[in-house]
DNA sequence: TTGTAGGCGTTATCAG
DNA sequence: CTGATAACGCCTACAA
């Protein structure tokens, strides 16, 4: 049926295993006997079974990179990212060979739509197919199979595959881990972890400087470490400031889009008309506030500041541009990819946080006098 | 080191086929005979070796799903949808049974950087994989290793991968497959198009019965078929009114992003002063040129009125919101999934066309009496 | 430099 | 229903 290294070593007069040194170019053939062989490869159109190899060389060339949604591009930054260092090749241990030209390993990217039921049946295919590594991104779900993954990753790990964390809180150190070293023969899971509470701290701070003293929020989902943490950013500022229990109820909760900031902000709206700002998830929430304010006949910012957050790409073009907090998700996409080769590690612990620096644009005013 | 079926057959007391069998669930088994495998894949935290499992099955649950950049919404919307469609499982041939969970295909995004070498490599290691199915998504580019890729997808569709081609124009007929019937066991390459052609020629038209005699246009690189495309629309609705000769050499090249279309937009602008619309070569590319009117202090529409294509979902928030073209992103996403998957089929010559529907927002208007 | 042979972890075919 | 025992296609000591 499908031609296999016999029929190409038959055909180049060859045994099957000189016709693997050839192709794996890790031992010394002689030259007229590589041509030979390579032309049988031609010939035949060989193409190698890459489970066989990865069953019996025990490797695998393959490196998961899973996201809670392709379609956002929060997250597909971070991919091409990651995707493009992994491709990159030079890796740190297994250095030369490998099954990807250029010596990189492919990198998958698998949409999990922020389901941790999704997330698991994810790790586990990639746990089956023995990946080389798995970085797992954005935020996490509180509760229900937290301790089923992290399980799983401390598995994955100790396993051999690296694991790296990117805009998720570290794994809570197991009973293998508490010392400095890796768990028996595995990798420690690395995190490289966003700055959310900071950012939303600055973001909200730079509201109350502004003078704005009534501050709704429009959060993600409740049960996101993402959704906890911008939230706490927030309300130290207010706090900070006296200001808690001024705007302590003026939270609206939904998901990471448009629609729900718009249906947010008309919650909001309705229960508090007195609201001079909205701080928003997220940029992509932030446009669907706009869009609702401006409905109301608000403007922005004259009637209501609205702040976003991570200054996805579009934030520019928005009307008015948006203020919000940029995250560098291309470098830090690109370091996942890093750590996840090998071929960098973090600093101590494990655990590296990114830092996200306050952008001011035109969606933030003073409140109008009134 | 890592545990075996064969230690989970010592721990049950029973043969690695038992275990085989259990796991598979596709023989009879007696229940306590089930239950104590069972209990000793739990104890040793068993994980089936994908590898392994696709080399003796011959069967893989790998669907490869490429794009030009995940970063891209476009893509990202694609990829989405399609990747759900995998993952629900309800393959046509091998109900039922399948790794994982659910039935369904494990749906892995390649980012291809939109360039040949890349989807070569990719398709490779798909290939290498044996792959259950592979969609390519996006235009390709003309020239190059267009031989090689269309060799290489009729050699995966021949040796038993369903390959389905999605904004892409389809597959020169090969020798094989000038009948209606399959090459030789393998499956047809079905393809999925989008009418770049049309979508642009109604844009074109839309602005010239606005009265816009003098229109530019931003158009993607040069050797993509998409550009080409809707080139080609664009340039048909000029000839059927007579404005081929006038808005001929009003056509610059760039990139599929915003930066390249702003600075295209400054390059017509140099060129022709007189321009009253501008045809962007995507949203994406409409937001770079808006920009760029702008920066010049023109109004759009007043000044100059400024189209799409694509209508990503940022569109509608843009300002002006986009006059554009809709591209039925998810759906034909979704569909590509389920031709992978062998669930629905194209109706005739394995070619289907998916039209886009004109738009009209507010960035499109009658040119200002001059 | 090249060939031989054993093994990687599963599935599938036969008996029992 | 369950247990041996061949494949599956490739890699890699070990020998020559």
């Amino acid at each position: 049926m499908t031609t296999t290294l016999a029929d190409v070593a038959a055909r180049a007069g060859v045994s099957s295993a000189t016709v693997s040194r050839v192709l794996n170019g890790n031992y010394p053939v002689a030259d007229h006997t590589r041509e030979r062989v390579l032309r049988a490869v031609e010939d035949l159109e060989y193409v190698v079974n890459g489970n066989a190899r990865a069953l019996a060389a025990a490797t695998s060339d393959l490196v998961g990179v899973l996201v809670n949604d392709v379609a956002d591009p929060f997250f597909g930054i971070l991919a091409s990212a990651a995707q493009a260092e992994i491709a990159r090749g030079g890796d740190a241990d297994e250095q030369g060979r490998a099954g990807a030209p250029g010596g990189g390993k492919l990198a998958v990217v698998c949409n999990t739509g922020g389901s941790p039921e999704a997330e698991l049946t994810y790790l586990t295919l990639l746990h089956r197919q023995r990946a080389a590594g798995v970085i797992l991104t954005g935020s996490a779900v509180e509760g229900s199979d937290t301790d089923a993954i992290a399980d799983r990753l401390a598995r994955l790990a100790a396993s051999g595959t690296r694991v790296v964390l990117c805009g998720r809180p570290p794994l809570p150190a197991g009973p293998f881990e508490e010392g400095a070293g890796e768990p028996e023969g595995g990798n420690p899971v690395m995190t490289l972890g966003f700055d959310n509470r900071g950012g939303a701290e600055q973001l909200t701070r730079h509201l109350i400087r502004l003078g704005h003293r009534r501050i709704g929020c429009v959060a993600g989902p409740v049960d996101r470490t993402t959704t906890r943490h911008r939230l706490e950013g927030h309300r130290n500022a207010l706090a900070a400031y006296g200001l808690a229990r001024e705007c302590g109820g003026l939270t609206a909760y939904g998901y990471y889009d448009r629609s729900s900031g718009h249906r947010a902000a008309r919650e909001l709206l309705d229960r508090c008309p007195g609201l001079t700002a909205i701080v928003a998830a997220n940029d992509t929430v932030a446009l669907g506030v706009i869009a609702a304010l401006r409905e109301r006949g608000l403007q922005v910012p004259r009637d209501v500041s609205v702040t976003g957050f991570d200054d996805l790409p579009f934030s520019v073009d928005a009307t008015p541009a948006l203020t919000t907090v940029r995250l560098p998700l291309h470098e830090a996409g690109a370091r996942a990819g890093r750590l996840v080769m090998g071929r960098e590690t973090t600093p101590g612990g494990g655990v590296a946080l990114v830092e996200g620096e306050l952008v001011i644009r035109e969606s933030t005013a003073p409140p109008r006098e009134s």
